[in-house]
DNA sequence: CGTTTCTTTGAATCCGGTCAAGGTCCGTGG
DNA sequence: CCACGGACCTTGACCGGATTCAAAGAAACG
């Protein structure tokens, strides 16, 4: 095994980031709160992987509305748009860590320019069966559901007893096609239902988790 | 080239099928109305190439909710999941010809893996680039901007004086994430505010498009 | 030519949006 | 340490666009 293939495999590791690597992989980079990872209609130069922290991808329309694609959080390898230039911007939610990896390196060639390929259209695979998730999502479930499902698929993703949430109330509605009042009755109404409790607006944990699965209902 | 090269090219000729092939891409198959093409929860085997007709792929929840992912034409390649199943169904809006191509074939090798890997992961982003229009779509704009758009792109792709809707109008309910009977209002008040021309439920004409870009406001 | 399925149209309802006011949380500086 | 200011969140009242329910009309098919 190269050198580079090692390098490739340890920037694709699925799942949270954990082990610590033996050789830097890839750039390490620092973001603050809100800073732009990159832009929307910008050329396509890197692959990036979170280290910590969460990142929001969004796009925005001439007319002001915004669409957030998708949130990312450590582990997850994102920015591999599959034109020339950014349909969205990746912007971090708080400060974070990432790793950043040539998407294009002509230093890459036979079995690591395979190696490379293929892990990139794994990661695609993967954006492509949550952006069609989201699409049912937006399509055909009420306020409730939209609300409830995220909130389960964000406490399953973490898996732990307090699920801390990453992103603003107008995050969670442009993401869900919902407005930030409309996200806030919705989780008052799963807190006064006793399905969900909150303490303070960021913190959260499942009181009743078949009801939960049931609002979610997918 | 190998032979098995050309087969790979010739299936994966982006845009519409014009030129009659010397040799058989693939298997040709013939499906008639509304027959099932590949079912949701099957096993991938196969990767499909549409020669003539229209496909939409679906997605039926337990409730009997129904969202149709993307509507397939001539030239287009479907049928290319990620996962080892089907997490869509495929089914012929009308009769429809299809090639027929095996997903994993062990025969395939070399340079010809590699082709084919190349392809497929090319389509696999072209669906990528599709599915974050469609969330767009359905996040964050109105009946009417959904449907202005649809017709628009429908007919952006065959760019025929006069287009033919392949599918009912619950399809596009489906795809729009809309009821037939918001369709039927919204087709109603473009045609009504001269914007299009319906010749019967499934031909249309665009008489302004100037007006029809603006509605769809993307 | 009759039956079935699909589409259109109308009236009433409801979910989520809009507008507006008040509350909470934090960081900053007096 | 506390007061102030601003950003973010919550809550209420009202509104409107899309759905629902219902029925009539048009198209497809045997």
């Amino acid at each position: 095994m190269t050198s580079q293939a090692l390098l490739i495999d340890r920037f694709f590791l699925p799942g949270a980031f954990t082990a610590e690597p033996r050789e830097p992989v890839g750039v390490a980079m620092q973001f603050a709160a809100g800073e732009e990872i990159y832009a929307q209609a910008e050329p396509v130069e890197f692959v990036y992987r979170l280290v910590s922290g969460a990142v929001r991808s969004t796009r925005l329309l001439s007319d002001g509305r915004r669409q957030i694609g998708d949130f990312y959080y450590p582990g997850d390898v994102f920015g591999l748009e599959t034109s020339e230039t950014h349909r969205f911007s990746a912007e971090g939610l708080g400060d974070c860590q990432v790793q950043v990896l040539k998407r294009f390196a002509p230093s890459r060639s036979g079995e690591d320019r395979i190696r490379f390929d293929r892990m990139i259209s794994a990661a695609t695979s993967r954006e492509l069966d949550r952006a069609q998730d989201h699409i049912l999502l937006l399509a055909r479930m009420t306020a409730c559901e939209k609300v409830s499902s995220f909130l389960l698929s964000i406490a399953n993703r973490f898996k732990a007893e307090l699920t801390v949430l990453p992103m603003s109330r107008q995050d969670m509605a442009d993401y869900l096609g919902l407005t930030i009042e409309t996200i806030s009755r919705m989780l008052g109404r799963l807190q006064a239902d006793g399905v969900v409790e909150f303490m303070g607006c960021r913190h959260f944990r499942i009181r009743h988790r078949s009801a939960l699965d049931r609002l979610a209902a997918s």
